[in-house]
DNA sequence: CCTTGACTTAAAGTGCGCTTTAAGTGATAT
DNA sequence: ATATCACTTAAAGCGCACTTTAAGTCAAGG
């Protein structure tokens, strides 16, 4: 798989190109080569790791806490520990948000529930 | 089931008392009772509505639909059919984003594993 | 050659959802 | 009586995660 620039990029993972720079600029995304004019160009390695920044967002990790993990990643193989420990407190944390997503499923689907009874009662039996 | 003052709705509702009365600031509560010297007075049924803001807004409804749906809810059964659509479509939501966040949780499960494997491969053996 | 369009930077601006501040009132405890 | 404490209001401030703006560079197409 070849290399790919930043509009690409956006496109692949659905945020904008001016996200991808800010995310470089705090640090989060870190020696992104550049081609001959001076344009990014992003790895296969990069994809992946912008990847598993989309993942990490999307599952309420904020970014201070992404830019540690970033931070480890850059360090090497002495911090595999370290990161499988944020990894792993991270799961539980997207396992407690499951379950009270489906806590509140089931009431928001009893409201539904309510509001049908209460049209089949108005709109006469 | 008596009445309760901001402070006892805050600690109940686990939110600020500050947040109970911005949420009425912007109307998204409404025609709360006042005591004799002028302080708020939530009635079992602000408490159940208040539950029912905790609910949307940890599940990601965000303010402008809950305030939609407040208004309805004010207007009385006119509104019901309404409201049971603002409800299935948020039900609806709630379902995406579970299925969503179990991807993530593979996602991330399988980080934990692969660090894990690094462990035990640097760890001899 | 020159226009177009996608890129570059640094800095300022935005929107959401609160949270804090400042100034004041009133009931209770010492 | 006076101090304390929880409440009241309106307005300003804050933190997060972008997003937009302004000014400039560069490569390709007509």
């Amino acid at each position: 798989m070849a290399d790919i620039e930043i509009s690409d990029m956006a496109k692949l993972m659905n945020l904008n190109s001016s996200t991808l720079r800010y995310y470089e600029s705090i640090g989060l995304i870190t020696d992104i080569k550049r081609n001959a004019s001076g344009k990014r160009v992003y790895s296969e390695r990069d994809i992946k790791w912008i990847e598993m920044i989309g993942r990490l967002r999307e599952t309420g990790m904020n970014i201070n806490k992404m830019k540690k993990y970033a931070q480890l990643r850059k360090m090497g193989d002495s911090t595999i520990t370290e990161r499988k420990n944020i990894m792993q407190e991270h799961l539980n944390f997207i396992e407690n948000k499951i379950e009270e997503l489906a806590k509140s499923r089931d009431y928001v689907a009893k409201k539904v529930e309510i509001y049908t009874k209460m049209e089949e009662k108005i709109n006469g039996k």
